[in-house]
DNA sequence: GCCAACGTTGGC
DNA sequence: GCCAACGTTGGC
């Protein structure tokens, strides 16, 4: 098993969002970062669970948890000339960006905001901690999922 | 709205 | 390959 932190502007895609999809699942379409692009493509598998974090937002923070439904393939919003995502340099037979799709699990009723996770011990360490960290794909490890888990029992 | 941190681009 | 310029992220 590995662990993930997804994050997402709650104002452009929320996990209220997500929640409404049917299935409760969606593609994470979007990640043009190649470090995020290399864990979705090489290093996430169906089964993973993650956490939803709200980025950009009064208060950010986790706001639930998602599973990984279905390995990576292309994000077809590279292909797409009228999205914002649209990269002409993205070849369908060869893409550069990728999607893994996610079904939301839980919403936590108090979100786990970002001044809440740095008072909590145990988490030394984590990318999202870090100062200056922009990554939007991390890995969380399983002793930091244990610990924030922890927090609402 | 500010600004630090970071990634990408492009000239050389 | 270096690095300045520029654009974006994201907390505050």
């Amino acid at each position: 098993m590995r662990y993930w932190l997804l994050k997402s502007e709650p104002d452009s895609y929320s996990i209220d969002h997500l929640w409404a999809e049917p299935g409760r699942t969606t593609f994470w379409d979007g990640v043009r970062n190649y470090q995020a692009r290399n864990f979705i493509r090489d290093d996430m598998k169906k089964g993973h669970l993650a956490f939803f974090y709200h980025s950009g937002a009064p208060a950010p923070a986790i706001a639930g948890i998602v599973e990984i439904t279905r390995d990576a393939y292309a994000d077809p919003s590279a292909f797409e000339p009228g999205s914002k995502y649209f990269d002409s340099k993205s070849d369908p037979d060869n893409p550069t960006w990728f999607v893994v799709d996610v079904k939301a699990k839980k919403k936590f009723s108090e979100p786990i905001t970002l001044a809440e996770l740095r008072d909590v011990k145990g988490l030394d360490g984590m990318e999202l901690l870090k100062r200056g960290s922009r990554l939007s794909v991390q890995p969380v490890s399983e002793r930091h999922w244990k610990v924030i888990n922890e927090l609402r029992g």
